[in-house]
DNA sequence: CAGAATCCCGGAAGATACTG
DNA sequence: CAGTATCTTCCGGGATTCTG
């Protein structure tokens, strides 16, 4: 069992990260956890999304293994999406962030409006 | 007691992502994990990083009231930072990502190298 | 329908120089 | 030492157009 601390290796961890902290990944994966979509019902579900981006995210996805692409070669074609075991791992952690970002979402609110309030009253 | 899914809201965990998917935030916050640290210690340790951008981490960092900035104004002047009660509960949801990605990172780069490799074999 | 290709812009981030 | 200021470069990401 190999031992490592608080965030083991930080390349590890950064990679991760640079995954899943981009701008749509998290919104695909939740999407994808109630089940196979098709692109069209993702970009229309997740709302927001250009094609381009979508496409983007879905590509890194499959490339890292997460996500599966299936083509139904029919006329028009059919592409639909879906979780593989390893994409389905990944809601844990992803679900222990949304959680922990649930429970001190106000904590960091007020974080802010203080740290705001005094930067606009202490100047040089 | 709130009931929510996969990810809670998407728009929290954008922006708890948002902060602790950026380049630096992890490493800073792992440093100190370890104790209270100075600007150079920090820098040194993490390696890399420009002031400029340490400097930017940090005021996110303490504007999100995850780190305490304290000054001593002495010449030269010496300034430590160090995790609030809030920072160090940011540790635990990292501390998740960082196990689950070091044990599905080699999942991870088998999967980029076999969608490489099939990219680079069957183009039109 | 599901993209690929192209253009474009704003912000992230690095390098460098200066300062209390 | 611990920044701030400025410049520049790079890339994420949006809008649009075209295609099998």
């Amino acid at each position: 069992m190999p031992r490592h601390g608080v965030a083991t290796d930080c390349t590890r961890v950064g990679r991760v990260l640079a995954r899943i902290g981009d701008k749509w990944t998290v919104l695909v994966v939740r999407q994808l956890a109630e089940g196979p979509r098709r692109f069209s019902e993702l970009k229309r579900e997740i709302g927001g999304v250009s094609q381009r981006m979508l496409t983007l995210t879905l590509r890194g996805l499959e490339r890292d293994g997460f996500v599966i692409r299936t083509v139904t070669p029919t006329i028009p074609p059919r592409v639909d999406y879906e979780l593989t075991f390893l994409g389905h791992s990944l809601r844990e952690p992803i679900e222990e962030l949304g959680n922990w970002a649930f429970a001190h979402i106000d904590a960091i609110d007020e974080a802010q409006r203080e740290f705001d309030a005094r930067a606009g009253s202490e100047p040089s």
